[in-house]
RNA sequence: GCCCUCGUAGCUCAGUCGGAUAGAGCGUCCGCCUCCUAAGUGGAAGGCCGCAGGUUCGAUUCCUGCCGGGGGCACCA
């Protein structure tokens, strides 16, 4: 019996007493059963009666009793107690328990998959770091992060695209092709130009590959070096991203928004809306019409585009390829586009609530020695995600990113992440995983197999640490699901981080395998497949954070 | 000034829709390996859940105000 299994059974119950008039509450869409803190309030609880108790207009005990008599002849259900205030805590069979065991096998990789959010087509937007330099720490966090979450939402069935909007056009793009051939000449970059040492290098770089680019009209240098600059940088974004198992479907280029009038046509089509004015010699949007603080210019009075205009097309742009759903996954000092993100769905009359979805990932922190290091990529002083990845590794550093909620500032400590491997969670997950792989492979060289399907007896896997583990892994499809639907990766990690507790001590309780010359008996083949089941779990919840489980350490 | 976000154990952080005695890792103290990986595990100590109100049978959770940390308020990119 599984958590959705007992939901049902519960929710049939208050149907039925409300079908025989003894309870007169409209029966709710569905019903939480939830895993209680305390042991002694059973495998399952709900708070079903409680929240019934006011539109039945009847004390909250008499009618979880109402429902737990009815509940109380489910097979599979040993026992259901009403406690406290109103709670119904029910207790399994160790067979209806020990089920689990043989369904995760036998569901593999599949297991945790669910269809929460069957039929919506996402189109996840992170990292999007402008071509003009190495990512850094201020992109390592959605990196992670959003991969996760990609990885999550096709877990819960939503059709997902991960995008990666590459800035590709513009002043900053000239600023760039300026300061390479400023350093190519042996110069300084010009004013607000960029100044890191890796601008030094993509110089060298692009004169190895061109001797010839100095031999051209001055006023073309800059251009040349700004696009042999900007395709040695993608490059390098896509290899760094593609080395930290971020992978993007889509690299969308700004220069095909603006490519044969695209911008013009979406304020067109804006305009068509009836949300665009001229004034003073510009063109504004009036997003104030949904609740952005000021107006926003698409086109300025010298008939430039802003880059604003080019979100509004890149707006339409993925609407126009059917996504349902835009998520846009930004850094918290760009909390202040929220609005404006918003607002650009209202002008385009659609409804924000259901087509804009923007998360806010707070600062990373890096501290190394003591120090915070700074993260300013134009200062030059580059503290880039493949210096963090080679120092701590990528599992490391995925994991570290990926445990914590985006809300909170994190502070990553290198010398914590690099010194003590056994400081760091991931080691702790990893390490259930290859504990289970060793006991899996001993088995296999003792030539003890756990059996087929139907050998296998669920019942005997009585034991406390059993059942608290059999539990556990019983809630996983739930927590993939609510992960995915709170876009809340972190979840994953902490569940899996508590499982791994879990199975521990149930290694520490009971024996796998027979001691010595032991013949092995059920009990070792019941295990070996409640082994097996957590491996299974440990295995899939690694792999939507993207983080390695290693069959040895 | 306005907006976003955070404030939970010494440190780093969990705690969806309000529920039972608020958790984990690290650190500290005391234990556990002749047998499946001790990168493990048992126990102890450690908390006015920032402060003050409000809603509720019930608030760490929701609302308001305040204090403190971080970030943001361009015809910048």
């Amino acid at each position: 019996m599984t958590p959705s299994d007992l939901a049902d059974a519960v929710l049939r119950a208050v149907r039925e007493a409300v079908d025989a008039g003894e309870l007169s509450v409209t029966p709710p869409a569905a019903v939480a059963v939830e895993r209680p803190k305390q042991k002694e309030h059973g495998d399952y609880a709900t708070n079903i009666a409680l929240q019934l108790a006011k539109p039945a207009g009847r004390p909250p005990r008499q009618v979880a009793e109402l429902i737990a008599a009815r509940l109380r002849p489910t097979p599979g259900i040993a026992e259901v107690d009403i406690a406290g205030p109103g709670f119904l805590n029910v207790r399994l069979e160790a067979a209806a328990a020990g089920v689990a065991a043989r369904r995760i096998v036998e569901a593999g990789a599949e297991y945790g998959r669910n269809d929460s959010l069957a039929g919506q087509r996402v189109n996840l937007e992170f990292v999007s770091a402008n071509p003009t330099g190495p990512l850094h720490l201020g992109h390592v966090r959605w990196a992670a992060v959003g991969d996760c979450l990609g990885r999550l939402l096709d877990a819960s069935g939503a059709a997902v695209t991960r995008e990666f909007y590459v800035n590709d056009a513009g002043a900053q793009m000239d600023k760039f092709g300026a300061s390479i051939r400023a350093r190519a000449l042996g110069e300084e970059p010009p004013e607000g130009g960029y100044l890191g040492a890796y601008v030094n290098d993509l110089a060298r770089e692009v004169l190895a590959a061109r001797p010839d680019i100095l031999e051209l009209p001055e006023d073309e240098q800059s251009a040349a070096f700004r696009e042999e600059g900007y395709k040695a940088q993608l490059a390098e974004q896509q290899r760094t991203l593609e080395s930290f198992r971020t992978h993007f479907d889509v690299w969308f280029s700004e220069r095909t928004l603006h490519a044969g009038g695209g911008v013009e046509k979406a304020i067109a089509t804006l305009r068509e809306q009836g949300h665009v004015y001229d004034s003073e010699g510009a063109v504004f949007l009036r997003t104030t019409d949904f609740g952005d603080d000021k107006d926003r210019v698409l086109v300025k009075s010298d008939g430039s585009m802003t880059y604003f205009a080019a979100d509004c097309a890149y707006y339409l742009d993925k609407r126009g390829r059917g996504f349902d759903r835009l998520v846009y996954m930004l850094g918290a000092d760009h909390h202040g586009y929220v609005n404006r993100l918003r607002a650009i769905a209202a002008c385009a009359g659609d409804d924000p609530e259901t087509t804009v979805e923007v998360l806010i990932g707070q600062f990373v922190k890096v501290v190394q020695g003591g120090e915070e290091l700074k993260l300013s990529k134009r200062a030059g002083n580059v503290v880039t995600l493949e210096d963090v990845v080679d120092l701590a590794g990528v599992d490391a550093v995925r994991y570290a990113l990926a445990r914590s909620s985006t809300d909170s500032t994190l502070v990553l400590d290198i010398d914590l992440l690099t010194k003590q491997a056994n400081d760091n969670p991931v080691f702790y997950v990893q390490y259930a995983h290859a504990r289970i792989s060793g006991v899996l492979r001993n088995a296999r060289d003792l030539g003890i197999e756990r059996g087929d399907a139907e050998s296998f007896d669920p019942s005997l896997l009585s034991h406390e640490r059993e059942a608290d583990l059999l539990g556990a892994l019983g809630e996983f499809p739930r927590v993939v699901a609510t992960s995915a639907e709170l876009r809340e990766a972190h979840r994953v990690a902490r569940y899996l981080e508590a499982l791994a507790g879990t199975y521990h001590r149930f290694y520490d309780a009971c024996r796998v395998l027979p001691m010595g010359d032991e013949e092995p008996t059920d009990l070792n083949r019941a295990r070996l497949w409640l082994c097996e089941a957590t491996r299974v779990v440990l295995a899939n919840g690694l792999a939507l954070l993207g983080v390695n489980a290693p069959e040895r350490m």
